[in-house]
RNA sequence: UCCCCAGUAGCUCAGCGGCAGAGCGGGUGGCUGUUAACCACUAGGUCCGCGGUUCAAUCCCGUGCUGGGGAGCCA
């Protein structure tokens, strides 16, 4: 008989297939058994009526545990009552393998710290599930994003010999006779990659060793990281808006049903249109300045800060033009006002936070030297750096945008461990 | 690193200075096409560790450990 996915269940409708996978739940009464069977794709009710099968073979379904692996085989019907729309009749049952002790998570509610400690088999369920394939599409889109927009993939390292924005929040690891680094961003590299190639992008994980224990923090995550030569602020954050406007729009194409179990409110996500505010710096310390917040000017803004100002959009903003001091090395001086750097950070709706930050690169020589300097950082390991500032430098913008933060705003779950196979944390590295 | 909260049955939690509790899950039996099914019975405990106060501590105090939420920092 043939082996038919749960998923395409539907094509089958008044044939005999065979289904494989693994029991998720089960109800009873003297006549039937519901066997909800699982195989990854989906789950099904398969029903199994006793005077059709027999005494022995009801017996076997009524007691059989859950997580056990089966095949069953039968005709696919198509039922109202059933949650799917269809339903297997069953007419042979194969047990493959009994779990041999009793399956840790049930249907019932569990604790985050239970759940984290059975990431391998949390995965199993209808949540989790949605989460990874929506997960997947997200990547997707991406990848295709930039597939479509001439753009080359270019992975960078994630071994590296020196800091990005310094070494306080790197994980070191011995390489050989020396030290090394994990990544942290592969944006230098990227520089290099737009000189090579003009629009390349890396999609990598990427590691921080922050002892940060909030919603929004991850030690290990997924990272995307275009770059473009001949593109300014202006051009970077058209770039940032039109992506993420595709991401979201082929995510509500390809995963309406995930987003349905997640309970998102995709009418949200449907207003998810371009052109996102833009915001300098000085104008977002003016509006949290109205809203009362008691924000400090020349700071970075705080998880508060960020909520209250995206409140009153319902699409990202970009805020723009920073204060020198708080952004990074490699951002160019704005031109106008020498006190700002030429960076942009993504702040999602809902209270998300920034899902990317970027911004236009410090293009001169001397100023980038200078501000190597300024940093304390030393030379020599930037040297290949400074050669693309010696070998025709050039106007070049990007940015980074995490993975699980844009996940977890997307699917509208409130934690990103959730929005990653199998999360590393401060406090967790297992499973 | 700092601040706040929690730790009691396999899980989620309630409880009380004086005999250890519920729901779910497990087991047994029943049952009407059930939808986190339902009903009855049943088994199941180092009340996180250590020290202290007390006639008596799961409960109060101190400390440690573990976990959760947040700050800083960031995507």
């Amino acid at each position: 008989m043939a082996h038919v996915w749960i998923a395409d269940i539907g094509k089958h409708v008044g044939e005999e297939v065979t289904l494989k996978g693994w029991l998720y739940n089960k109800r009873s009464s003297k006549k039937l058994v519901f066997l909800q069977l699982r195989d990854g794709t989906g789950i099904v009710q398969c029903v199994v009526f006793r005077p059709d099968l027999g005494d022995e073979i009801y017996d076997i379904c009524d007691k059989m545990p859950q997580e056990t692996s089966l095949s069953l085989t039968g005709t696919v019907s198509k039922d109202d009552r059933s949650e799917i729309g269809y339903e297997l009749q069953v007419k042979k049952v194969e047990i493959a393998a009994y779990p041999t002790q009793e399956y840790p998570i049930t249907p019932k509610e569990h604790g985050v710290a239970f759940l984290m400690d059975y990431r391998h088999l949390w995965l199993r369920s209808k949540r989790q599930n949605a989460i990874m394939r929506v997960r997947h599409e997200l990547i997707m889109a991406i990848r295709d994003y930039f597939d479509i927009n001439g753009f080359t993939n270019l992975d960078a390292p994630i071994f590296t010999p020196n800091a990005c924005e310094g070494t306080t929040n790197l994980f070191e690891v011995g390489y050989f006779d020396t030290k090394a680094y994990l990544t942290q961003s592969g944006q230098l590299y990227m520089e290099a990659g737009a000189a090579a190639l003009g629009k390349v992008y890396c999609f990598g994980p990427t590691f921080r060793a922050e002892k940060s224990k909030t919603r929004r923090h991850l030690t290990e995550f997924w990272m995307i990281e275009p770059e473009v030569a001949f593109i300014d602020l202006d051009g970077d954050m058209d770039l940032m808006e039109d992506f993420v406007c595709y991401i979201v729009k082929r995510v509500l194409e390809k995963c309406r049903r995930e987003l349905e179990i997640l309970e998102r409110d995709v009418t949200a996500l449907e207003k998810i249109k371009k052109p996102f505010p833009r915001l300098t710096y000085d104008e977002a310390y003016a509006r949290l300045k109205e809203l009362g917040s008691d924000f400090e000017y020349g700071t970075d803004f705080g998880g508060d800060d960020e909520t209250m100002l995206t409140q009153s959009f319902e699409v990202p903003i970009m805020v723009h033009r920073w204060p020198r001091e708080i952004k990074a090395f490699y951002m160019k001086r704005d031109p106008k006002d020498p006190t700002k750097a030429m960076g942009v950070d993504m702040l999602a709706p809902e209270g998300y936070g920034e899902i990317i930050g970027g911004g236009q690169r410090e293009d001169d020589y001397e100023e980038l030297l200078k501000q190597i300097d300024k940093e304390g950082l030393p030379h020599e390991p930037f040297e290949w750096y400074l050669d693309l500032r010696r070998y025709g430098t050039f106007t070049h913008s990007g940015f980074g945008l995490g993975l699980e933060r844009t996940l977890a705003w997307i699917t509208g779950i409130k934690h990103v461990r959730e929005a990653i196979p199998f999360p590393r944390m401060m406090e967790r590295l297992s499973p």
